[in-house]
DNA sequence: ACATTGACCTGAGAGC
DNA sequence: TGCTCTCAGGTCAATG
């Protein structure tokens, strides 16, 4: 679930529902997600305040506390974001749950607990610190600056793209996606793209990451010729019809079509 | 620099 | 039914 595309929605889900609500109360289940502080730390931070707004870089999520300070969210592998009154429908790994004021609940759930919840003075500090790659739908990230972050690296071009220091938000079903539009082989190095297959590289990513945010991350809504709903044994190319190919990539299990993304030369 | 592997976690599904 | 094996959308550290 949470890749870039997953993470705006769940951006755009907290801005719709969690702000300008007094925090009454922070329940921590299982601390292992929460890094750099402690539960109670985290509860003397956000207790009394609210939530102002909410941004995103790359697959990390703010929540901006009033006052000072965010809260950084990822959602590792299987993580999201849940408002609600009922108890009974509260996510079955609710790892944190924040009670509001109004007799709400937000809960971040994480079934494998392989996300992180911590603090952040500053999103934009924190995203270098970090390490983070430009954010890959980011307005900054133009194709100059594409080719910048191309630039003297020799990696195959999905492990490129799946590289959060490179760039910032894709995961590997999206990077599929990506590669399947640009009509790019995985493995292909990116040292040895011409110009122009830089361009479509950088246009596909565009597209498929917006695509994707405005399809609400339903593969099932995708464009017809979208690789991700056919990603699986026995699936075929939508463009031509092939068996889809699968192989690993920087450890990763990869679809593409053999047909549509003909391999690298030697 | 880059790829590969295993570790971190839990659960679903396949095969026996 | 229950066991074992494999796999999963993320990242990190160690190794070649």
């Amino acid at each position: 679930m949470p890749e870039l595309p997953d993470v705006e929605l769940l951006r755009r889900y907290l801005a719709a529902t969690a702000l300008h609500q007094e925090i009454q109360a922070v329940e921590v289940g299982d601390d292992q997600v929460l890094t750099g502080l402690s539960p109670r730390g985290l509860a003397l931070a956000l207790r009394g305040r609210s939530f102002a707004g909410a941004s995103r870089h790359g697959k990390f999520l703010f929540a901006r506390v009033d006052g000072e300070g965010h809260l950084a969210m990822h959602f590792g592998m299987t993580g999201f974001l849940k408002y609600f009154r009922r108890p009974q429908v509260r996510p079955r790994h609710a790892r944190i749950q924040i009670a509001f004021a109004n007799g709400y609940f937000l809960a971040y759930s994480c079934q494998r607990k392989l996300g992180e919840v911590t603090w952040a003075d500053d999103p934009a500090a924190f995203a270098a610190q970090r390490g983070l790659g430009p954010d890959a739908l980011g307005r900054d990230l133009d194709l100059a600056a594409f080719r910048a972050a191309v630039q003297g690296r020799r990696a195959a071009a999905k492990s490129l793209l799946l590289d959060q220091t490179a760039l910032a938000g894709v995961g590997n079903l999206y990077a599929d996606e990506i590669l399947f539009q640009a009509r790019i082989h995985p493995t292909t190095s990116v040292a040895g793209l011409k110009c122009q297959e830089q361009e479509r590289l950088f246009r596909a990513m565009k597209q498929v990451l917006a695509t994707a945010v405005r399809c609400r991350a339903d593969p099932g809504q995708f464009p017809l010729d979208y690789l991700l709903p056919r990603r699986g044994a026995g699936g075929r190319c939508p463009r031509c019809g092939r068996c889809l190919q699968r192989m690993k990539v920087s450890g990763r299990t990869t679809y593409y079509c053999s047909g549509c993304q003909p391999p690298p030369l030697g």
